[in-house]
RNA sequence: ACGCCCGUAGCUCAGUAGGAUAGAGCACAAGUUUCCUAAACUUGGUGUCGCACGUUCGAAUCGUGUCGGGCGUACCA
């Protein structure tokens, strides 16, 4: 007496349990390359949770291309030079033994100095000029800086577990004059101009872009380069590394900026990375504003989480072991940001961003830590043999569906580019899974078989809640 | 002023290649544990899907307009 439930059952646990951690890759990445940018953050601060959605969007898109069969290369655009920089370093010169968590008020500070007097832009500028023009020591100045940012900016996200495989200096393009080269290429097109002030400017009226006025201006007017030259620069490096894809992502600050990129590249007949771009995340009371100082640092949100993790797990077990109020605390972090689709504003506030209940992180990682315990107390391996046609209550007919959709749930994800389609997706996993849990005991079944095949269907769910885990970059906990 | 994105319950969010009574979490109230972890589960809603008009047998979903929020509109990066 087979039934459609029976073959599916019987097909999805199997193939769940045979693929293990390969479940819902439909593979399309094998043997393809891809190249993926993303946070590349100023170097002039700590981040805060805005900047961190760059980072946690990019690093879940590495993760699905990786998941794919991908070769993914991770690339972080270190803009070491411009104007803000140079006031950075203006504001630091004095100082000794500047450290990581000096900037920001040094940043905020020369920014209100500078405003208040603009006789200082001009020592600004005159420190650009230097470093463009090969001045060792102004060079190794900013260079020192720069480090101290980038060390202490990427050691937070990689406590976050999220890494870049190549670290790309926007001064090199300067150095190496390959942006001397780019100009010259733009000649040829007779596109180039040179206005009235004596800057380079590209005119780009052909690509009727919706701006007042069509142009894209490369330098300033003692030929020093602007942003947009060196972006060009490096964004035809990453183009001619030939990768299969070739993602960055932007704020949607970058939207029109970056179509102006795209079309720089056209230019020249290039084909322009895919952008991926999404909305900022505001307090609850307003913007966040790094130079007014209004902003929810991602260290001050991670150490918070941390807390809370660790508060509730001595309400439970006494002491708290910290990697797993780490795991708790970070995993509550990202979710809290990767739950909300790109193009929507996320509302930050603590309250929220700090819930461990429903629709969180930690919720996650619970049903997680009940199946571990369920195979803790069955202390044994499955057997060969499940006879999966006594599956046929409500409960697992919801998981099942479930899980078969995965593997689909993976393909949108990737394809729209949305990490919040695998969080989503693990909540409603997770959700069915607890719903289950109420009503049908695994070890107390009632009989061997229905026993045996509950514990095939929750090892299931086990693997596909790590499968997306591993997607959303999230730690299991054994236990919580 | 113009361009792009968003507007769904008190709050935070899913849901839009058109399809049946629009779904979660939080908050609030009441319940559930001698039984695999209660960071869980159940029950309780008065949603003009911002508003208006339109297309359609049928619209949260498509079109036009409008209001509100976010972002942008060469010499910041």
């Amino acid at each position: 007496m087979s039934t459609i439930w029976d073959i599916l059952f019987k097909d999805v646990i199997t193939d769940i349990l045979r693929m293990k951690d390969k479940y819902g890759s439909s593979q399309s990445g094998t043997g393809k390359k891809a190249l993926v940018e993303h946070t590349s953050i100023n170097p002039n601060a700590s981040p805060h949770v805005g900047r961190a959605r760059n980072a946690l969007i990019g690093d879940t898109i590495v993760r699905l291309l990786r998941f794919e069969g991908y070769s993914v290369d991770v690339h972080y655009f270190v803009n070491d030079i411009g104007k803000q920089i140079a006031m950075l370093l203006l504001g630091a010169k004095d100082k000794s033994n500047v450290t990581f968590h000096d900037l920001l008020q040094i940043y905020i500070d020369i920014n209100n100095k500078v405003s208040e007097n603009p006789e200082l832009e001009k020592e600004v500028f005159d420190l650009l000029y230097k470093l463009e023009n090969g001045d060792e020591n102004i060079r190794s100045m900013f260079r020192k800086l720069v480090n101290i940012c980038i060390e202490g900016q990427t050691s937070i996200l990689a406590e976050l577990d999220i890494k870049y495989d190549t670290f790309d200096y926007e001064s090199d393009y300067i150095y190496s004059n390959t942006t001397g080269k780019l100009l010259e290429e733009f000649k040829k097109t007779g596109k180039l101009e040179e206005d009235e002030e004596g800057r380079l400017v590209l005119n780009q009226a052909e690509y009727n872009l919706p701006m007042k006025a069509p142009y894209l201006v490369l330098t300033r007017k003692d030929k020093t380069s602007l942003y947009p030259l060196r972006d060009i620069a490096y964004t035809i490096d990453k183009v001619k590394a030939d990768a299969d894809v070739n993602i960055i992502v932007l704020g949607e600050d970058q939207k029109l900026y970056f179509k102006q990129i795209a079309s720089a590249l056209d230019l020249l007949g290039y084909k322009s990375p895919t952008p991926v771009h999404y909305s900022f995340v505001l307090l609850a009371e307003g913007k966040m504003a790094t130079r007014k100082g209004n902003v929810v640092l991602l260290e001050d949100f991670m150490k918070e989480a941390i807390a809370k993790a660790s508060e509730e797990i001595e309400k439970r077990h006494g002491d708290a072991d910290i990697n797993t109020a780490k795991a708790i605390g970070y995993g509550a972090v990202k979710y809290a940001i990767l739950r909300v689709s790109n193009d929507r504003n996320v509302i930050f506030d603590w309250e929220s961003a700090l819930s461990f209940e429903g629709d969180s992180g930690p919720y996650l990682q619970y049903s997680l830590a009940r199946i571990n315990s369920i195979f803790r107390n069955y202390g044994k391996e499955l057997p060969e043999d499940i006879d999966f046609s006594v599956l046929q209550d409500n409960h697992e007919i919801d998981l099942i569906l479930e899980l078969a959709s995965f593997p689909a749930t993976v393909k949108t994800a990737l394809k729209e580019l949305s990490p919040h389609v695998i969080a989503n997706y693990a909540y409603g996993l997770t959700k069915k899974f607890s719903v289950f849990y109420r009503y049908n005991s695994v070890l107390n079944a009632g009989n061997e078989n229905l026993k045996v095949a509950r514990l095939a269907l929750i090892a299931a769910v086990r693997q596909v809640i790590l499968n997306c885990f591993e997607l959303l970059g999230i730690q299991p906990v054994e236990e919580m």
